[in-house]
DNA sequence: AGAATAGTCATCCATAAGGGTAACAATAAG
DNA sequence: CTTATTGTTACCCTTATGGATGACTATTCT
């Protein structure tokens, strides 16, 4: 389940601009070509060609020329190790949070004191 | 549910990097200064504080200053646009995989005959 | 006061993002 | 063959990222 870390980052990374977000929702619906996924969008064709390249490239969808179009769709599971990642954050979290404020009196008024081994 | 959307590049684009979900993942077990939580990593402190400063920005931790130090702790409701977004795309994906070929099948045979109201 | 510690600010650098335009395939249609 | 459509490549520009360093502030310890 760290297998997925190099992963994340440009999963994580493609899912933080709006196009491409709008792109996988789109995609949702079924396949699309390229043309198809430009029209709500504002900006030049290369443009969101650009993004495409970027969402294949995390592995979040695929895309195949048939003539002279570009089909673009989804990979359902590509998403799953974001949501992994998500669900260990809150495996972690679980009942840790209300130690926040003790730990934060623990910190002014013990102080190094007894941590006399602790440095850098 | 569509009031994130915002911040969903903020949210996403902070979890796009290693040292940020390393961040993030440490302070699930509590709050930590600033030095603490470069420990793990190699790169200079001033680094790190950017990272901190970006998790900040992205709601995704807050920081107060006790003393001479900066204790980090977690928002732990801030990951929660993120989780809707991908619950969102898979209700928007549900059963609609299987189109795919028969999509592509269609732009096969039938092209353009039938949709001749289909421009741009 | 003086020294150590914890953090911060200012630069610098290389690369990537995200947008644009212009020119150029390649395929399809007439 | 000629033209239109669809996508692609090559640049350009501006800003953001992710790293490094050096100098500096603020607090705490002695």
């Amino acid at each position: 389940m760290d297998d997925y870390s190099e992963n994340l980052d440009l999963l994580f990374g493609a899912l933080s601009d709006p196009t491409r977000r709008g792109i996988l929702s789109r995609l949702c619906q079924g396949p699309a070509s390229v043309g198809e996924l430009k029209e709500p969008f504002l900006m030049a064709l290369p443009n969101l060609l650009k993004h495409i390249r970027l969402l294949e490239n995390s592995g979040l969808i695929e895309t195949q020329k048939y003539g002279r179009m570009r089909i673009c769709s989804l990979k359902p599971d590509a998403l799953i190790p974001t949501e992994k990642w998500l669900e260990e954050q809150h495996r972690l979290m679980e009942g840790r949070l209300d130690r926040m404020e003790a730990y934060i009196e623990t910190l002014k008024t013990t102080k190094a004191k007894e941590n006399p081994d602790e440095q850098t």
